[in-house]
DNA sequence: TTCCTTTTTTGACAATTGTCAAAAGAAAGC
DNA sequence: GCTTTCTTTTGACAATTGTCAAAAAAGGAA
């Protein structure tokens, strides 16, 4: 738990009593590689940060094809998003690609957390005003970037992702075709 | 303000005490068309909420062009995000497309309402994970859509943009160039 | 209205990226 | 070690989209 400790105080600070409110509510999570955290069609009813492993999101196209358009590594905060704010089923799935440890607080709890706690939920908008901007990133390198251009903007932000990750889903991920970005890599 | 206050009652309920507070901090703007709310260099210190009028968000790119990633219209909160929450210098433009008004709250006002009021600075937590869910089903679109998907679907879920808005723009918010744009046009 | 400016469309061609199929390479299990 | 399976690369070709240039259409101002 210090992880998730020394991950929120560089957010925002929080008193003692929030951190040990929090603390209590949070549950251990182990996965092997390949199981699922969330599951499409279900309401994702957890938050979770990521202690060690790495995961991914994904969902399946209509065509057939698995869409992988998110990786979480240590230290980030991982939910169906959409699912665990709206409260509705979402048709994302969240897979280990590695043995993972998360800690997980479920929506009802940390909204009572956010009750009592002020300080606690000043740090869950500050974070996620971060992932906003992380977010807004990456749809403007989507939107305005060469395939090649996306590729070595993640070398340099993210090397770590090549030596983690089967090069289909990074290339998902990038929103090409996995042929496109093998013959990008043999070219550089 | 009205509008400001249907808007907001819409997310979350705020008590009266937080809405009058809120009320003072705000100051009114009204801009012509083709006028800068932001410009790239600087620090954007305000928020504001778009009452009447519309805008875009656009940065220049390396070689020269106009790269416009987002529009604003009635009751849409805008600001440079990036800027506003990162305190630093944005590359973001904020232009009006038409005679505007506008409600703006700085920085610092409202940070200091947030510490006054738990239940403004839940309310931003809000909407701000409603404009997470917003820009990632965007990325999404970007992702894995086709140009010809991605002028459907906002065809569908946003016809009014396409009254308002230049081709040209539209083109570049969709990620596409003007001249393909034309040309799915002409073959629906 | 007429002129001038801006916006949109069209044509021709080039560049990028995708698709399908097969081969090569790497990793995991026995 | 040897299979078996999964991952990555390569080739050939097609589809999508971009670029440049010019024409057509639409909108504003005098």
């Amino acid at each position: 738990m210090n992880a998730l400790h020394h991950c929120i105080s560089q957010y925002h600070p929080i008193s003692i009593a929030a951190w040990e409110a929090l603390s209590k509510a949070l549950t251990r999570v182990e996965l092997p590689k390949n199981a699922f955290l969330v599951r499409e069609g279900m309401v994702c009813n957890k938050l979770y940060f990521l202690e060690q492993g790495c995961l991914r999101g994904y969902y399946n196209n209509l065509d057939g094809k698995e869409v992988t358009y998110w990786f979480g590594f240590e230290n980030n905060f991982i939910t169906s998003f959409y699912s665990f704010i709206s409260r509705k089923p979402g048709i994302e799935n969240i897979q280990t690609l590695e043995d993972s440890t998360l800690w997980g607080i479920s929506f009802d709890a940390l909204n009572q957390l956010f009750d009592q706690h002020h300080d606690l939920e000043r740090l869950v908008r500050i974070i996620n005003e971060q992932y906003y901007i992380r977010l807004e990133e990456r749809l403007m390198a989507m939107q305005f970037k060469t395939a090649r251009e996306r590729y070595e903007q993640l070398l340099e932000t993210s090397p770590h992702i090549l030596q983690r990750i089967p090069l289909g889903q990074i290339a998902s991920y990038l929103g090409i075709s996995q042929e496109t970005l093998s013959r990008i890599r043999s070219q550089v």
